[in-house]
DNA sequence: CTCGATTTGAGGAACGGTCCCCAATCGTGA
DNA sequence: TCACGATTGGGGACCGTTCCTCAAATCGAG
C-alpha cells in the first residue's frame, strides 16, 4: 500500500485569477470563492441548466413548481448571470449612451429620462464621453460600445458623418440625439431647433431690439453641419433678423457652448462698434459665460445689453441670475430616446421621428434697450 | 430520381440575428454581414488564431514578421476583438465608474483626468449612475459593473456601507474617491476636507465674522456618516467654530449639494435671529443656490452675507459671480485614480491612500461683515 | 383505455476569444 | 556531426450562457 501525497491544497491560487485543481480551471473571486454560475444554481436545486435558464429570461415551457424551486436555489446562492456570456449568445441587457462630455446639465436631464424609462425593461444604460467635440474620439466611443455588445445606443450631439451613424445602425438599433438630419435606419429625438431660435430672437425683436447677436459653435469634422443643432439655430437666427429687416445687424462669434465660449465670445461682440444691445448665446453654458464677460465691461444685464439662453438649465432660474431661456423637455427626449430603442428591439425597423416643441421662459436677464 | 426543391435562400435571416446555413449558426450584423472574428483574421493571414491572439494582446512569442502579417490582417479585414468573448478568459480592458449623478461639474474634471491616463493603457471607462444619493441605487450600479466583468472600479463619493464595498474590493480592483475610511482592500483617493473647511472657515473668521453658518448634506443609508466628505466638512466647521469660542454661533442646515439643497438651507438659515454674516457652503452648486437666495431676501453679497463654497467649479470664476471657493484638483485625482487601477493589474496588493491639498481662493463674495 | 397533441425538462452544441501544452525549427558549442 | 536549449507557432480545452432538438410525461377526447 503506497503512501499518498497531498501536495499542496488542492485548491490554489494562481496568478490569473483562476483556481487549479485536477486540471479544472474556474474563474474565481480572488479571495478564492469561485463565482456562483448557472451550473451551481441548476445543481443545488436538482435541474438542468437549461431550466434555469428558461426561468432567469422567463422564457416558455416552465411549470410553477420549477419557477419557484429554481428561483429559490437563485436567491439561496445570490446568484447573478454574467453579462459577458450572456452576449455571446444572446442580448446584453445593456444599452450605450454616447455624450459629447458630462459637463452640460442638460444632458444629465436626458440621461435621468433615459435611465427611467429602460429601468422598468430590465436594461442598464453605461455612459461613455466622446471627449469634447472630437469627431475622432466620438468614433472610439461608439466603437467602444459595439464591442461591448450593447443592445442599443443613443449618441448625444453627434458630430461624425451621418453614413457612419448610419452603419452602426444598420448593427445596432440607434437613437441619434439632437441632429436634425433624416435618417431611413436610425431613429432620430430633436427639439425643434428652428421654433426654438425664433422664439429667443423674436422676444428680443418684440421687445424693441434691433442690433441683436448670436455666439454660436465652432465647426468641427467633416459633417455636413446644416444638420447639427447649433447651426440651425445660427441659421434661424440670421433668417428672422432678415425677416425683419434686421440683416445688416446680423453678428455672429464662432466659439464653443461652454462658458469660457461664450465668454470669449461675447467679449468680441462687444467690441465691435456699434456694439450690440442684445445676445442670444445658443447655450445656457454660453450665456452664463456672456453674463461674465458683460459685467467685466461694466454693462449692465438687461440695462445695457439683454441676453437670451437655449436649455432652461436649472442654473438659469436662479434668482440672481434669472436668464431668459429656451427651454426644452430633456426629460421627455431621454424617455422617448429609451422607448424607441426598446420598440426596436421588440422588432419595429422604420425610422422614427420625435420632435419636442420649445418655450421660451422669460426672466430679468431681457427687457427692452435703453 | 427526386426532385431537389430549394426551399429559401440558404442564408436566411432569422429573428434572433443570427444566420442558418447548414446548420451552422454565426452572429451577424443586422445587414446580413458576419461580423469578423479572430478566426477569419487567422485563416486570412494563414496562421493559427493562437497566433493572431499573441499578436493582439502583444504576448511573448511571436516574431516581427508574423506581427506584421497578422497586423496587415487585421487592419484590412477592420478586425475589432469582442468584449465579451474576452471577457471569458481574460481581461476586458474596461474600468468602471460609478457616479452619484452627473450634474456635478467637479465629477467631469476627475473623469477627464481618470480618462487621460487610462487611454494610454488601452483602457475605456464606462460610467454608470448611481441616481443620486440613495445607497440601493449605487448597489445597482456597482452590481451591474461587476455582472460586466470590468477590470476594475472607482467609485465616487459612495454612500454604501463600507463593508459592501470591502467585499467588491476584494473580487475586483477598486479605487473610492471621496470617502475617508481607511481600508487594506481598496485604494484610497480624496482631497484633505478637513484642511478644506479649516480654509474656508478661517478665511471668514480672519474677515472678522463671528456668525458663520453652514449647508451640509443630509445623510441617507446606514453608512458610518463621519467617512463621508461631507460629514467632515461639517465637523471641521464646528471643530474650528468651537476653538474660535464662536460654538454657541453654530448654525447648519443639513439639505443637500445641489442648487435647490443650497436654496433652501439659505432660506431657513436668513429666517434665524440674528441672521448669519456669512455661509459656507460644502459645495459649490450649494453655494448657488446660496446666493440666489440671498438675493431674493433682498439682501446683498458680500455686503449683507459672505458667501463661500467648496470645489471651485468653473462658473466660481465667473466675474458676476465670483465666489470665493476651496479649490481641490479634480484632475489629478481622477489621474491617480485610474494609475491606483492599473498598479493593482499590475499586480500591486498593498492599499493605497492619496490625498490632495486643497487651496481657498479668494473672490468677491467674501468681504468683513458690515 | 388508447392515441395523438401538448407541455415540460434535459442534452449538448455553439458563441469568440485566451492560454496551457507540445511539436517543429533553428542556432550553437562540443 | 550531434545534442540540446531557445524560440516560434499550432491544437484544442475551456469560460458561462442560450437555445435547438428531442424524449418523456401529462392530458383530453372519443
Amino acid at each position: 500500500m503506497g503512501n499518498v501525497i497531498h501536495r499542496g491544497t488542492g485548491l490554489e491560487l494562481v496568478q490569473s485569477g483562476r483556481v487549479e485543481s485536477n486540471g479544472v480551471r474556474h474563474m474565481v473571486t480572488r479571495d478564492g470563492r469561485r463565482r456562483v454560475t448557472i451550473t451551481d444554481v441548476a445543481s443545488h436545486a436538482r435541474v438542468s441548466t437549461t431550466a434555469v435558464s428558461k426561468v432567469l429570461r422567463n422564457a416558455y415551457g416552465v411549470s410553477e413548481a420549477m419557477r419557484v424551486k429554481v428561483q429559490a436555489a437563485i436567491d439561496e446562492l445570490g446568484y447573478r448571470p454574467q453579462a459577458a456570456a450572456r452576449a455571446m449568445r444572446g442580448r446584453t441587457f445593456t444599452f450605450g449612451v454616447v455624450l459629447p462630455h458630462i459637463r452640460n446639465p442638460f444632458f444629465a436631464d436626458i440621461l435621468d429620462g433615459f435611465d427611467e424609462q429602460i429601468a422598468g425593461a430590465g436594461y442598464q444604460a453605461i455612459i461613455v464621453q466622446g471627449s469634447g467635440r472630437d469627431a475622432e474620439a466620438e468614433v472610439r466611443a461608439i466603437d467602444a460600445l459595439v464591442d461591448r455588445q450593447v443592445d442599443g445606443i443613443l449618441v448625444v450631439a453627434a458630430v461624425i458623418a451621418r453614413a457612419r451613424l448610419e452603419e452602426m445602425a444598420r448593427n445596432t438599433p440607434t437613437v441619434v440625439l439632437g441632429r436634425h438630419d433624416r435618417s431611413a435606419v436610425y431613429d432620430s429625438v430633436l427639439d425643434d431647433d428652428e421654433a426654438g431660435a425664433e422664439l429667443a430672437v423674436e422676444h428680443l425683436i418684440a421687445l424693441g431690439h434691433r442690433r441683436i447677436a448670436h455666439i454660436t459653435q465652432k465647426d468641427v469634422g467633416a459633417v455636413r453641419s446644416v444638420t447639427l443643432l447649433h447651426t440651425i439655430r445660427a441659421r434661424t437666427y440670421e433668417r428672422v433678423m432678415a425677416e425683419h429687416g434686421l440683416a445688416e445687424h446680423i453678428a455672429l462669434a464662432a466659439t464653443a457652448y461652454t462658458e469660457e465660449g461664450g465668454h470669449q465670445g461675447t467679449c468680441e461682440l462687444l467690441a465691435r462698434t456699434p456694439r450690440p444691445t442684445a445676445i442670444f448665446a445658443g447655450a445656457d453654458q454660453a450665456a452664463f459665460g456672456a453674463l461674465a464677460a458683460i459685467h467685466e465691461a461694466g454693462l449692465a444685464v438687461p440695462g445695457d445689453v439683454s441676453v437670451v439662453g437655449y436649455d432652461n438649465a436649472r442654473a438659469a432660474a436662479l434668482s440672481h441670475i434669472s436668464l431668459t431661456s429656451v427651454d426644452q423637455d430633456g426629460i421627455i427626449m431621454g424617455k422617448t430616446a429609451g422607448r424607441l430603442l426598446l420598440e426596436r428591439i421588440e422588432g419595429r425597423t422604420t425610422a422614427v421621428r420625435f420632435s419636442v416643441t420649445p418655450t421660451l421662459v422669460t426672466r430679468r436677464s431681457t427687457a427692452p434697450p435703453a
